[in-house]
This record gives C-alpha cells, structure tokens and sequence, in this order.
DNA sequence: CGTAGGTTTGACTGATCTCAAGTTTGGTGG
DNA sequence: CCACCAAACTTGAGATCAGTCAAACCTACG
C-alpha cells in the first residue's frame, strides 16, 4: 500500500483540491485497478484514433495532448503534470480524439475506464471531482483558443509562462518565480501556433526588457507582474484548482 | 404538457443521440423547473463572471459563447443551435468563464443548477448524456485550439463551415448541403481568428473557385467535397453526436 | 424611403513564416 | 574525463499572409 500511496498521492492532492473527500473515497482510489509503466521522453502514451479503453493518471513527469492537421502541422491542447488525470474523455466516448505523449521521462498509470466508471458510482465525491476536473480542462480549452486566436505572438508565449507558472504552483510542484520549464521552444511553439524561430525572437525579446531570464533549461521569472499584463492573464479560467 | 413537449423536444432528441432514455428520463426532463425567455438577436444571456446559478437550453434560434482579451479582441468558442445545453460547467464550477450571446432572436429556457443535479442524481441516463455533452464540446474546442492555431484562413473558414453543416443536419435542422447561415462574416471571423475584411476575401475565393455559393444569407455548399478537403474535415470528434 | 448594419473593394503596412546557416547544450560511449 | 553527436537554440535575409484604414455599396427593416 506505501506503494500505491506513493503513486497515487499527486492524484488524491488534485481530487483533495476538487472536492473533499473521505478516508472511504480515497482508499477507493488506492486501490484502483492499474499498470504503471515508466517511459521516456516524447513516448507517444496514445494516438488519435485508439479505442484501447483506459484512462492515465499521470504519476511522475509532463506530458501534452495534440492534434495534427493533414498538411502535417502539429498543435499541442494541452500540458499536464504530476497528478493530471489523462484522456478522461473515454470514460463515456468512444474514441481517443487526440494524442498523448511524454514531453519528458515520465511514469503513468494505466487506468481502466471500468474501474473509473465503478468508482464514480460507489463514491460521488470523486464522481463530482472528476467532473470539475473536465469541466476545468474545457475552461482551459477555451482560454487556449482566445490565446491561439487573438492574441500577439509575445502574449501568447507570456500567457502560456503564466500558466505553466501557475498550475505547477497550485499542484505544489515548487515556487512560481523559477523552475526547470519542460518544453522546447518548439513545444511552445506548437502549443501557441507559432514557429519555433518566431518564439525565439519573442522569447529574447522578453529577456531583453527583463521580464524574464534564463540559464540553460531554468527559468526565472523577473518580473511577474509585468508577465502577467503582457500575457494577459487572468487565472480565474483556472478555477483554483489546476 | 403539450407546451413544455415543444420546448424540451429538441433539447429531449439531443439526449436521445447521447444515450438511451426511458420514460421517466424524458418525463423528468419535461418537467424540468425552468423559465422561457425570449430575446432578440445579439442578446446576451450570460457575462463572464456571472454567479447566477442557471445553465440554458437553447429552444430556437443560435446563440455563441465567446471571451475577450483586455485590449477588445474577440474570440467566439462555439456556435450552438435549437437543441444545445449552454453553460453546463456551472454544474461544479462557481463562476462563468465566458459570455453567452443570442446571434438571432432565440428562446431560451433558464434552468437553475439545482434542479439539473437533481435530476442527474435520480437519472443516472440523464447524468451520462450530459456526460458526454460535455466530453464532445471538449472535443470540439480542442479541434478549434488546431484550427486557429495551424490551419490557413481559408481552411479555418471552411472547417467551419462543414462544422455548421454537420452538426445542424445531425440536429435535423436540415439538409448540410444548403442553409441559412446565422452568423455575419464578423462572427466568422471572431470564431477564426480572422478579421471581417479577410474572411469577405477568403470566401470570394471559395466562391469564385466554385465551392460555396451565396444569394443574400442563403448559402449552397457546390462542392462538399472539395469544401471538406480545403478545410481538412473530419468529422470524428464530433463523436457522432454534436 | 431612410438608415444602420453588413458587405465589398483598394492600397498599404506589418507580423510572422520560410529557408538556411551557425552555435550551444546535454548526453553517451570510449 | 573527454570527444563526439544529435537535438535544441540562434541569427539573418527575404517572402507572404493577414491586418489596418478608409471609403463605397448593398439590403433588410422600420
């Protein structure tokens, strides 16, 4: 059971911040069915089109969903870390309608969406957890599209900062102000429908006026403030729970 | 009875296409507390950061949900037509993260959050198709996050386009191949990250190339075909159901 | 039949992309 | 511990897609 406590504690602390839970509750969740499985960095987890019909909570490390276009164009939906459940549409969808990789060494618990279902019908206090978890995800969703659709390219990039910043913060990963950021320039790039080139000018850019600062992969952010109005951001998207 | 069948009918055929209901499921959902409203076009229903615990259905006419960045930028998330549930997530979540607006006169009904947790409580059939409701307008933002984010202007107008036409036929509004569209070119653009000037040109493309035709706010898709590979349509994350 | 909202057109601007080198970084095997 | 390699990052020059601004022109509706 120090095993699965292990394993599954970023996910109880995320379901904890979603809605309160008792000892029965989360003893359910510790012994959900699962296969853990460690993977390296940019391991596709699932592919768009998959009918394999399980959940993954991601135990250790980021991950990000995307979708391609035919032309070959890649867009990121999404990043997700330590405590994220993953592809939580299956549990009442038929199909994985995007794919799910690794952005760095990751560990991943297989969850079958049969456990799921049987959980969120003995326990409806995870029930309503998991569906502010999705609910919480759509709001994301959405802000992503008014960030993808009408803002600059430095916004973009500076609203995405803030979030990764805020999220991580609010999953006790660490301070907000500095941190090792996961993706490439062109993972940034993908999720922000930029050119990884254009997110480098913008990136040195930010650097230029000292909003932010960086040393190999760590980050610091100088100026959260001025981040923040740059990006345009306002977590109340986030609802408190990210 | 006879009056609240009408209203509910759609809203009613939409849970159908998502999960089988008996006649309790429908009979709950017909005797839903709610109230009608009737607003003209470009009424708004709800403004971001409402508290007001209701969500709507959508009873005729359509409506659009959208958000503003701080400098006015506009960006529309989705269009909704008769049958459609609008501002589901305030089922868990506290607030409205983004406005709701009529694009023509439309009825509503305002349904208070309590009394569909109510019926999801007692109508676990009810629960599952507001379940998936919820799942595929997911699925249908994260398709929009890659279409502002990666697709040309052209492509970005024709997707949506066959969206419109997809989920209206699905809806049994009518035939995909020749509609009334509800929007301006200024809502076209606000939903793709365009501005007016060049969706008007982009559509002259469509037209002069033979894919689209126009006579005033009737519209004819010549060629489905072409639309459809011009927009890189594909239908699945629709899931079937939309 | 007047008017406001919606559409169309033109000329010009500018943000972002593309292509094509370099350069640095981090990891790996000898 | 060092040499090497692939991946990631940088930088520059030129091309292009989409935006801006401004003026007409429709057309639906009161």
């Amino acid at each position: 059971m120090a095993d699965s406590e292990d394993m599954f504690g970023p996910a109880i602390r995320k379901l904890e911040r979603l809605n309160h839970l008792d000892d029965g509750d989360r003893q359910a969740v510790h012994t959900l069915d699962h296969r853990i499985e460690t993977v390296a960095a940019n391991h596709l987890l699932a592919a768009e089109g998959d009918i394999a019909a399980e959940c993954f909570l991601l135990v250790d490390g980021y991950a990000c969903r995307y979708k391609e276009t035919s032309l070959g164009g890649r867009q990121i939906l999404s990043f997700h870390l330590a405590g994220d459940l993953l592809n939580l549409q299956r549990l009442f969808l038929d199909r994985t309608d995007h794919s799910i990789q690794a952005i760095s060494p990751a560990t991943v618990a297989r969850i079958p969406t049969a456990a799921l279902r049987r959980i969120m019908a003995d326990h409806p206090r995870v029930a309503e957890a998991l569906w502010r978890d999705t609910l919480i995800e759509a709001s994301i969703a959405r802000e992503w599209i008014l960030n993808v659709g009408r803002r600059t390219a430095t916004a973009r990039i500076a609203h995405l900062l803030c979030e990764f910043a805020a999220r991580r913060e609010a999953a006790g990963l660490g301070p907000p102000q500095r941190f090792e950021l996961p993706m490439t320039q062109e993972q940034i790039g993908d999720a922000t429908g930029l050119t990884a080139v254009h997110v480098n000018r913008k990136l040195h850019d930010l650097e230029e006026a000292g909003v932010i600062a960086r040393l190999r992969r760590e980050w610091t952010i100088a100026d959260w403030h001025r981040l923040r109005r740059i990006g345009d951001f306002d977590p109340a998207y986030l609802h408190a729970a990210a």
